[in-house]
DNA sequence: CCCATGACCACAA
DNA sequence: ATTGTGGCCATGG
């Protein structure tokens, strides 16, 4: 179990919906750490399914485990999914009790905290 | 089945 | 730098 990501790539069809590989991803994010969906949607092989990757935050918070959409921002590291959140504040509150800090919506030091998913990747 | 929207991103002008 | 447009796939009316 060396590799925590496995096969979640689209190697053949999809076992795991491009949703499932989402998630799997998001959860990698370590704490204290942000990535940007097109990131992720990259990473999975499809740089321009960003707006997929949204969609399937959407559903996150009924997925368990839990997934922390919190530490999944737009490409500008502004929190645009927000307003998805419990409150209008869960968000950015999470992200602080991380140690990232949010000024406006818009986190902080952005690209030094930025993890990009295919570092954990292991092809 | 067709149309519209969506937690986005990249490119062209 | 800003604005407009296309693309991506899924879900809902």
């Amino acid at each position: 179990m060396s590799s925590p990501l496995k096969k979640i790539k689209p190697s053949g069809k999809a076992d795991d919906s491009f949703f499932a590989a989402v998630y799997e991803v998001v959860r990698q994010i370590p704490r204290g750490r942000i990535t940007s969906y097109g990131a992720i949607a990259e990473a999975l092989g499809s740089r321009s399914s960003a707006r997929m990757v949204g969609w399937a935050m959407n559903g996150a918070h009924q997925v368990q485990p839990s997934v922390p959409a919190h530490r999944v921002v737009n490409r500008q590291g502004l929190l645009t999914g927000k307003i998805h959140f419990a409150t209008p504040t869960q968000m950015q509150e999470l992200l602080e009790a991380e140690g990232v800090q949010v000024i406006d919506d818009q986190v902080q030091d952005f690209q030094q905290l930025f993890w990009d998913p295919k570092e954990a990747a292991n092809w």
